[in-house]
DNA sequence: TTGTATGCGTTATCAC
DNA sequence: GTGATAACGCATACAA
């Protein structure tokens, strides 16, 4: 180390130094003094690989995303980086580009990395449960948001979508909507089952009935856009067939623009003619015109929330304690113009 | 090393066949075979900071991003991803949240963590030139993209903004549009000059007269967002006043999107009763309703071509040689359904 | 064809 | 109060 040499101290004595260790104090403050302005007149950085070999730790976390281009997820890694912030963690972010052999690749590159714990962020695509639980045998501390897999042994964070079903139909409701239709999300999802729930849950309970032929859903997976092109099919059936309704619910916000676009393929206007709700609050929620009128997931919540369990993890270096097997966050309902009374 | 223990090589046997250097030709292909089966099964895992602290070799190339909730930045990140792939380097990227002692904090980070290469994508936000320029004096291969910084010594990619004003305004022009309004960008922004360059070419070329009522420029640049409420707010100014106009050319996507709900507020509808075009194509474009007509900026591309430039210039060593100094990407004119013939 | 020794830049444990 | 020294896990020059 240069830094020794150039002002003259071993180099125990500048580590020690440089990290304020406990034994600092044992120095006197002027060799403290001399050692902290050397380092920096010779604009000394400590070399980080060295340390990590040496300390066993690599001060980073692993984030694997599973596409990095949905605006789902860009809020919820900023979630994740305001609560590293101040920990000191470096969130190394890889995008799974909604690939699952991508994934597994990247999942393998973060263990190779030595990351200290592991954040995925699950929007849209099946994620590979069974490398996950190998994680987590391994003692890596990890936390998906936005798909509950704590059946399978991982914490997860997510919002609640059955609530979140509920409050997006007791709206429509509470504007008078009584011919409402629903574009379920694809069977796979879960969250699509949980949001149908909710919304049956409102449906009781206020005494309107649900005709099987108001309900469609969308076909598999295969991509995010998916949502979109669909959602405007859907929408371009009911036309056709000519079912009346007055609103429609759709399971998520790519879904809502589709349902749209497919109203406005057949001449009608949004809200004057059809409302529509979304589901998440994607940016593009509000830029729309009309904007939509949503169920906000709080994303940036999710990721601070799985950032701060994780690092909290580490640091009591337990895999086990730290955060609820399951957290479901709050959903809130956004009103903008895409919805109106009758 | 447990592998050599485990299979009665050495580690030098071992490292070079795992890493299979030019000496593993002198190995018997049975002692490889042997020695690889071993790694195998005992799951063996190089550890990169022995490696990296051993071969002066981060393998990192640090991204900073200067928003990546904006959608302009993140199909960029996926350019850099897939061009960066398989070269085996890591992309480590940081966020600055639009803020600049963030930047130069993660810049300060990047450094520390040794990386080998650097990639700014510059969207909106001023760079710190003065950081930058450091850079460049120590050597470490650097390329900015959406931003021409190439008078300071940085190797920049970004759209060809000129060209990109002028096809707008000729699509307006070639639908019969004689009466069009101008949101330009804020004047800080190189791009807004620029695109609006290729523009008055384009009116000079046509013989056509812009009035100084049809033009109008957003203010500072606090906020991507900015765009948005402005482009609303200025197309509202233009409706009181009673100006006549058939089209709105907007500097960005964003501001596009925030004259039609500006020109939607007067209850004017898009494009019957005005034509709006756009610039960059981000993915909302495609799904609003009307989707907007815009000129795609081919982000991926500016993240492949930097990415690449970069990590060539770190192969051959050299800072100096490899891409050019500015290097302009072509746009492309995108017709949706956002402008209409008169 | 294979093994040994050394050092990369740290931190931690001692001894002085 | 301070300094010498041994690891951390790997790659490589050189010896065998």
């Amino acid at each position: 180390m240069d830094v020794a040499r150039a002002s003259g101290y071993s180099v125990s004595s500048v580590s020690i130094v440089l990290n304020d260790a406990p034994l600092a104090d044992n120095l006197s403050a002027k060799t403290r003094r001399k050692i902290r302005t050397v380092a920096e007149k010779l604009g000394y950085r400590p070399h980080v690989f060295a340390r990590s070999l040496r300390t066993q730790r690599s001060n980073t976390i692993g984030v694997i995303v599973f596409d990095m281009s949905d605006p789902f997820c860009t809020l919820i890694l900023r979630g994740i980086d305001k609560q590293l912030q101040p920990t000191g963690f470096l969130p190394v972010v890889m995008d799974a580009h909604n690939n699952r052999e991508r994934f597994e690749r990247y999942l393998e590159m973060a263990l190779e990395r030595r990351v200290e714990g592991l954040v995925v962020v699950a929007n849209w695509l099946f994620v590979s449960i069974a490398a996950l639980k190998q994680q987590a045998k391994d003692r890596l501390p990890t936390v998906v948001v936005g798909r509950d897999l704590h059946r399978s042994g991982v914490r997860s964070v997510l919002v609640d979508n059955e609530r979140g079903g509920y409050l997006a139909l007791r709206h429509l409701y509470e504007l008078g909507h009584r011919k409402v239709n629903f574009l379920l999300g694809p069977k796979q999802l879960s969250d699509s089952g949980r949001r149908w729930a909710g919304m049956k849950r409102f449906a009781v309970q206020s005494g309107i009935e649900i005709a099987a032929s108001r309900v469609l859903q969308l076909p598999g997976l295969s991509d995010p856009l998916t949502g979109f092109s669909s959602g405007a099919e859907l929408t371009g059936r009911w036309l056709r067939d000519g079912t009346r309704f007055t609103a429609i619910a759709a399971f998520d916000d790519m879904t809502a623009f589709g349902a749209i676009r497919g109203l406005n393929n057949h001449g009608l206007r949004v809200p004057e003619d059809c409302s529509v709700i979304g589901f998440d609050d994607v940016p593009m929620a509000e830029l729309a015109t009309p904007s939509l009128t949503t169920i906000r997931q709080p994303m940036e919540s999710m990721g601070r929330y799985a950032a701060e369990v994780v690092s909290a993890q580490i640091s009591n270096g337990s895999v086990r304690r730290g955060g609820e097997p399951l957290k479901l966050l709050a959903p809130e309902l956004v009103v903008r113009q895409s919805t109106a009374g009758l």
